[in-house]
DNA sequence: TCGGCCAGATTTATCGTTAAATCTCCGTGG
DNA sequence: CCACGGAGATTTAACGATAAATCTGGCCGA
């Protein structure tokens, strides 16, 4: 491997010369840059970033810290936030914490952190004790929805306000037995699924509709499958549904698949909305409803949140919450349609 | 910061003590190493990452990179692997190289590789000569299609196969006029989309069709959207369909929106098969019919060939060729069935 | 003529850890 | 009684870079 020195030492300069070309320091002649610069590009010279960070602290990376690898939000967060660092000359490194509290510990380690500039978490497996008990040196800014101590600098989405919207639009095109799939009863630990399930329940109630326990369909995971068999467990097991809230829009496409299974048309015997607009609920048939988070916002306030605290360490915590709004498509009926004869 | 010699300082011992004792050496008495951990867990010590990696060299971390995290074939493939390599103590982390030629060359720089104690890599965008320019000291194992030189160690799927088979399967279930939706004639640098559109010439070949230019797609990007697009566009050229492989099932997907906004009915009236098997495939509505390329083996072959180098730097290069095999679903005809009047 | 200053370079010390060599006892066998 | 071996610890010297302090001429103005 080459290093520094053998640069310096083939250049007839000091290692600290070298340094200084490569870090575009201004102490160094017109000439001695050029030499230096003609041997690193001979020697194939390239920088020990381990050892410019051990030294100076600085690595011009930061972490995203996912649960899963797999769930499409993540990916298209990491490449929002990839793109958006890029043209500030910082780069991005994806990590999965894995869905369970122990991993997610794991990957919070001081040891991992340290690596990293900077690190944008989103965590699902902490509760609010965890997260009280890391203490890092790394700036971080928390994505997601659990509750969190006051200290951490924070950007989320409105979801109790975007469940709402959704429900209320199912309301809306005429549903009246609107399920909530993927939704939690208030818990210990408030998390994504227990907001939205509060969205959910207030619209109702809001509508003069009591939320019956029964329509909250829960899940373990939120992936697709899953979400599809738990459809088709209630309705099998003999619920009455002409409405589905799915918390996730990737839980919503398990919904799409369960109730096509079960002989049931979209939107035309249930209705059907769920949360984050991805990519590909545009492209689903039907197109998906669902309430869109402006993605490109909250990568914004999260890189900004870092920014500061990459300026100053002491800055003040600041918890932004994005807007939400409705997005319409196919998988909901038109306004003013009457619940057609099955 | 706590460092090891605070530690040292505080248990009362040497800073090479505590090394031993958190590396598990065992030229440690039993009291000094419990009283080490003790201080250790009062002070909250956490290892320097960066200092052991320059001393030492090894990192535990194995770099994945790939063009795009919002692919999903990306996602899940990096999900696999960091689940694949939990096991064994060893960490996943992920960067994204963007499917430019400049920034993969970037996210490939030695400075940037260096970092790991292994790499995979999905490249897209370099060509064999921007590969063999590449010299470095770490064990790298590529995956993915493009040709590459001889000294890579190298896992890929059988592209032609697949692809063949796939367009056997819709000729054989009545398919006459099949596109290649994301297919490349034969370029300069061979790819994943022009080994696809060579299985597709060459079933159709075999079966007595004649390959029309007119019936391959090109795209750009292999997104959702531009599929989608371009499946309109060609429809809208009055180009008769009834059959279409599209060469990744992100694109399938993406022409099962086209059809559908042109009216058009699947499988009635076009057939559509796709490549990857992507875990949303088989909930799509209907269910899209694929060749699947074994991932699981894959990733086991990739873990393999890097584990091998891992252990002997001076390993022969070995090429795996995982194979493929078609899952049959609903957006192609059941056996037999007669092309359905219009 | 001489001190002062500045550009352009070098020297020194250090980041936090680990590999390798070394030291220090203490028990044992001859 | 002494040499020897080995367990249990320490010392020394890096890994490859950078921050901060220091050095060296040459040029300038007074």
């Amino acid at each position: 491997m080459v290093t520094m020195s053998d640069v310096a030492r083939a250049a007839g300069v000091s290692v600290m010369t070298v340094s200084n070309v490569l870090n575009g320091r201004s102490n160094v002649g017109a000439d001695t840059r050029l030499r230096v610069l003609e041997v690193v590009e001979e020697l194939g010279y390239e920088i020990n970033l381990t050892a410019r960070r051990l030294r100076s602290g600085r690595t011009g990376t930061i972490g995203l810290i996912v649960p899963q690898f797999d769930l499409h939000y993540y990916g298209e967060l990491a490449s929002r936030i990839s793109e958006a660092l890029a043209p500030e000359g910082m780069h991005l490194v994806v990590e999965q914490s894995g869905a369970s509290r122990e991993r997610e510990l794991s990957a919070l380690s001081l040891a991992r952190l340290q690596q990293y500039d900077g690190v944008l978490l989103s965590a699902v497996g902490l509760d609010m004790a965890d997260l009280d008990r890391i203490h890092p040196d790394v700036p971080i800014v928390l994505l997601g929805e659990q509750a969190v101590p006051e200290r951490y600098h924070r950007v989320r989405m409105s979801n109790v306000a975007g469940a709402r919207l959704a429900t209320e639009h199912l309301i809306d095109r005429g549903a009246r037995r609107v399920a909530v799939l993927g939704g939690k009863l208030s818990a210990a630990h408030p998390e994504m699924a227990t907001y939205r399930a509060d969205g959910w329940s207030r619209a109702l109630e809001e509508a003069g509709l009591p939320p019956d326990p029964g329509l909250v369909i829960p899940l373990r995971t939120y992936s697709i499958a899953e979400a599809r068999g738990a459809i088709a467990d209630a309705l099998a097991g003999g619920t009455e549904i002409d409405g589905i809230f799915a918390v996730t829009d990737e839980v919503a496409i398990g919904a799409l698949a369960g109730l096509h299974d079960a002989g049931l048309r979209v939107p035309d015997d249930v209705q059907l909305a769920g949360f984050d607009n991805l990519g590909i609920s545009e492209h689903l048939v039907p197109g998906l409803t669902t309430i869109d988070p402006d993605h490109a916002a909250m990568v914004t306030a999260a890189l900004r949140l870092l920014r500061r605290q990459l300026e100053d360490r002491t800055a003040e915590p600041e918890h932004v919450v994005s807007d939400v709004r409705l997005i319409v498509r196919g998988t909901t009926r038109a306004h003013g349609d009457s619940v057609p004869s099955a």
